[in-house]
DNA sequence: CAAAAAACTTGCAAAATCTATCAATTTCTA
DNA sequence: TAGAAATTGATAGATTTTGCAAGTTTTTTG
């Protein structure tokens, strides 16, 4: 790979994740840490990038797409490391749906050209693999459900179940031992479609969402293959889900 | 092979790949290193590529009018105006059919609340009326077409001929009497599926489009009803256009 | 607030790439 | 077909880029 190119690729890299360390640059397109730093301060004289102590990050931050997962700090590095977590259990080549939701969202980030496909029905999804050519992107039609960014309605649930894919990852407002519970009643016929459509489903549930019911059932325990959550969710409903069959994994 | 042949496919190749290293080619071509270099160098002062280290870029990899990017001030004004012009033709409470493409998405800018639904398969559209929650927006599925941020493929197709509006907001590569073009092949078949799901078909096409072709033909001169563009655009093609029946609207 | 750790800059040598030149081959022309 | 012209592939020396390490600066930590 020749210099040119290489600086594109960090730019481009940069516009997805909008703040990089030097070495995640340095892995990423496969240079020493010296090649990525003489690379930024010349992409930063350009102008498209501002370097910053241990990496770079992007000027202009994305402006008119959604921003809604960026300024949402609540329990980021949680979210963060659940997103790490799950993306580790995905293997190359699978075919993935990623639900709408803060947390799915940070599973995309660190989903990289892991996937082989991927299905969405959110639009910051969509984004955040927009001008990534390794893998095949596929969003579900419908309705624009305001300030969420999410596709709902009857198309997205259309053509939802007209897809299949190798596993679900999915979030949701609220978990107990009566099952899974979301806030939003549109939402709940996208994500049982969802549901059918994967034949793993692993669920993304930070602490703040353990014992919490929210206004509309989902699905029971049964349903769930995996949950991923981080170490402050309460010990006694994580070891009851695991007498229940369905497999934990704690993030730390 | 001749020399001729040899740069056309080193020329054809890098509009694929956009970067290519000195080896990559020769071993395409099936020449000396050396050989490639002279071609190279040929090929940049002739004006569409670029030579770097170590190989070769295309220097205009996405001069068309469906390469999104948010920072594309590239006739900002003139689509700002023309977009400004062809927001002004519609009604309150039309349903709105929005293409993908620069020039489609300056009206989508210029609409405000005037829509009562608007219909579209371009993502960076999506976005922007994504908070917006005084309009509907329906959005085509399908597959994301990578950079481009544009919903293609049969389900977008599919998708968005079982839907219908007043008014479609069309754009394009180029414009002469033949009819409109368009650069991206797999963008025809959803542009096709617009038009006949919209009763008033608006071309938007800043001056630089007039008089060129693109690759694919989209539709007859006859199919279009309203064509707005810049002051810029030749006076005799936009003559031509007004007596072959279409209305043609000047933004200043 | 000072020590430790991490990150940055600078200079340098090795590696890769470029330019210029030249002989060999192919193509053109009379 | 013989000789001229152009093209090609190879090579040597100049230039650029890359990775490393020593020394300095910044940030973190106790």
């Amino acid at each position: 790979m020749q210099a040119e190119e290489r600086q594109f690729l960090i730019e481009q890299h940069l516009q997805k994740v909008e703040f990089a360390s030097l070495e995640e640059l340095s892995e990423k397109v496969d240079v020493s840490i010296s090649t990525v730093r003489r690379d930024l301060t010349l992409l930063e004289t350009k102008g498209t990038i501002r370097r910053t102590h241990g990496g770079a990050r992007l000027i202009t931050p994305k402006s008119d797409e959604f921003t809604f997962s960026a300024r949402d700090t609540h329990q980021l590095t949680e979210k963060d490391l659940i997103g790490h977590a799950a993306a580790s259990l995905i293997k190359p080549n699978q075919g993935v749906i990623i639900d709408a939701g803060t947390t799915a969202y940070h599973v995309a980030k660190h989903l990289g050209g892991k996937a082989s496909h991927i299905i969405t029905n959110s639009l910051p999804v969509a984004n955040h693999f927009g001008s990534d050519n390794s893998v095949e992107v596929l969003v579900t039609g419908g309705v624009i459900y305001p300030r969420l960014g999410v596709l709902v309605g009857p198309l997205a649930v259309e053509s939802l179940s007209m897809m299949h894919a190798d596993i679900a990852i999915m979030s949701g407002g609220g978990i107990t031992l009566d099952g899974v519970t979301n806030s939003h009643a549109l939402l709940i016929d996208i994500q049982r479609a969802m549901l059918k459509s994967a034949q793993h489903i692993i669920f993304c549930l930070d602490h703040t969402k353990f014992s919490r019911r929210s206004v509309s059932h989902l699905c029971e325990i049964s349903a769930i293959d995996t949950v991923v959550t981080d170490n402050q969710s309460p010990k006694v409903l994580v070891e009851q889900l695991k007498q229940s069959n369905t497999k934990v994994v704690i993030a730390e």
